[in-house]
DNA sequence: AATAGTATTGCAAATGTTTTCATAAAATAA
DNA sequence: TTATTTTATGAAAACATTTGCAATACTATT
């Protein structure tokens, strides 16, 4: 393994192929401009001498840095997990790799890690939802840096977005619920705090319930942050009081498996004494026994069509991202049931 | 807002506080060496132009890139969100931001994506698994950056390591259902192509089992993709065939998971009718019902280590990276028991 | 008050690449 | 064969920053 002492360049490139840097870097960006036998002397050479091109010194040049910035809350989810991948997949196949940062649902660390990833010069940014501190989208549009809100939908929002409408996703929830004839619910829901998807479930639940005249007890509204374990929790000790409320209403599709679980764990049979419905449609939540009723946002779609957003919008700097809105639907499985 | 149209670069700084650009730099570089008052003035003037700092600039002086790689098989699995998690978690507290990379379990594809990081001049480079092509170590190697292998734990790895010796967690799976008086076993593992996890799972509890004269019929032995949904249709393929396993042994933990349905599916008792161990111990396996029986990997304190063992690296180009092996151990819980 | 340090700052060179412009060589047309 | 176009290459400037060195101003010492 020849480890290289003297560092390897394009000159150094250029000197072994005897031809000069600007060859060189031209048989890279515009090899139809360089003769073929010239190609071949150079590709030689960079193979003899294992050059590898430094991006950084391209992206001086007002280049492209061929990367794109992704701030997650956080990477150690199934919900997240599923559409990073998505984005990625779409992205790499432009050419692009991502830059990735994770602020826990700490709106102030997000702009910090946005300042981070711009000063690596991304040539584009996508975040999770809408809700951002003023100074996030300040410092987006002063830097005009493309840039996307992927998971959530709407209108107004200052910058483009892809994602599905989170609010109708919760009332879709509520409305099955209420259609099923339960009128005792509960809900056990993520902290809404810095995390605008879980608020705008729990209110599109709400407002619907109260459309419908069931309004819900204090002691039957739980909040159980993103994790399975604590959210069987929240239901177990919901669940042992009486009276029990005859339908869960729950933030996602992990938090309703730990309400399953929690039945399960106390003798209550899913949906005979219990009727669940999730939200979210995670991969797995289909071959749960019993199978999960939940509202499907395309988690794959909306990364995917995320990351082409971005490039095509990277390519061409006049227009920007566009919003799209992706549907939300009520899949009726097997957790719940009339009453 | 101030859409900058004349681009504010460190010399644009320097003329609005009056002073030259390598005292500006110097303020963010070396601050100790610039006098407060001029560095306030700067301060004032970078607030004001909204500078924010080329990291590609800088990384053209030999300097850090402030950027590690991570390469990983896919982001979408609990397996690796977690890990991943742990890592940049311990990345990002020493400043750096990590470029990462999937391959879909595809050596080929992975060494192209290492050049990509390359390109990127990222400061390090974390790899899933020891299992690379030989093309792969080499360019690390000739490159001279610092590298990691993530998950898999060898003497003898070409490059240092930080995991769990996946021979040995396959065997005490074994050895556990032999201890339970098991002699009818199953398997049911992901593909061990491009994945030498996997692979020494199997190679662990095939080798204990024949240790202890216990061989396992062709039919039962079962490759599923990791995805819930294909573990659990190959589990039932497998279970509705009679003679039947007292027990299975899974890949890993979502495989478990899926074979837990599946039983379930058709109306088996676990772990009266079959007894089902995993293997990684992923969060929420403890709060399953029943609770996973399942051989520990501690996924978090690996990323963490393996974090904090490259940064040093980095820092330190003297010493490479250290080797650890982090213990795996047998977690008995309920879906196990005596047959 | 003269000398020796010390603390700040600026100048200019260097980093690795891309690109514009100019030039040389080859190919085509007259 | 000469004039013209096309193709292929090189020279040098530009990109945004860092840093070694030199210069200046200030402080402390005798």
């Amino acid at each position: 393994m020849i480890k290289q002492s003297p560092k390897v360049d394009i000159v150094a490139v250029a000197k072994a192929a005897k031809v000069s840097p600007s060859t060189v870097s031209r048989s890279f960006n515009h090899p139809d401009l360089v003769n073929l036998a010239t190609r071949k002397k150079i590709d030689r050479a960079v193979r003899k001498l294992g050059y590898i091109r430094n991006r950084a010194a391209q992206a001086m040049h007002g280049k492209r840095s061929a990367t794109i910035g992704l701030i997650v809350p956080t990477i150690n989810h199934a919900i997240f997990a599923e559409v990073i991948q998505a984005f990625s997949d779409a992205v790499e196949a432009e050419g692009f790799t991502i830059l990735i940062a994770s602020h826990g649902y700490d709106l102030e660390a997000e702009y910090a890690v946005l300042r981070k990833l711009l000063e690596h010069r991304v040539d584009g940014v996508a975040l999770i939802g809408l809700a951002h501190n003023s100074e996030t989208f300040q410092l987006l549009e002063q830097q005009g840096v493309p840039a996307i809100a992927i998971w959530n939908y709407s209108d107004t929002a200052p910058i483009a977005c892809i994602g599905a409408d989170n609010q109708k996703a919760g009332a879709m929830a509520a409305q099955h619920l209420k259609d099923l004839g339960h009128r005792a619910i509960g809900t056990v829901f993520p902290p809404t705090q810095g995390n605008d998807r879980a608020g705008d479930r729990l209110k599109g639940s709400m407002q619907t319930l109260e459309e419908h005249g069931i309004s819900i007890p204090e002691v039957w509204q739980s909040e159980a942050p993103y994790s399975l374990q604590q959210a069987k929790a929240a239901a177990c000790e919901m669940l042992e009081q009486s009276p029990r409320p005859t339908a869960l209403l729950c933030g996602n599709d992990v938090i309703a498996q730990g309400v399953i679980y929690a039945a399960l764990k106390l003798g209550l049979k899913v949906p005979d004494d219990l009727s669940v419905i999730g939200i979210g449609d995670f991969k797995g939540s289909e071959e749960m026994e019993p199978a999960l009723t939940t509202i499907r946002i395309p988690a794959h779609s909306i990364g995917q069509l995320a990351g082409q957003e971005i490039t095509r919008a990277i390519a061409d700097q006049m227009t920007p991202p566009t919003r799209v809105e992706c549907d939300v639907k009520l899949v009726h499985r097997a957790t719940t049931r009339k009453v």
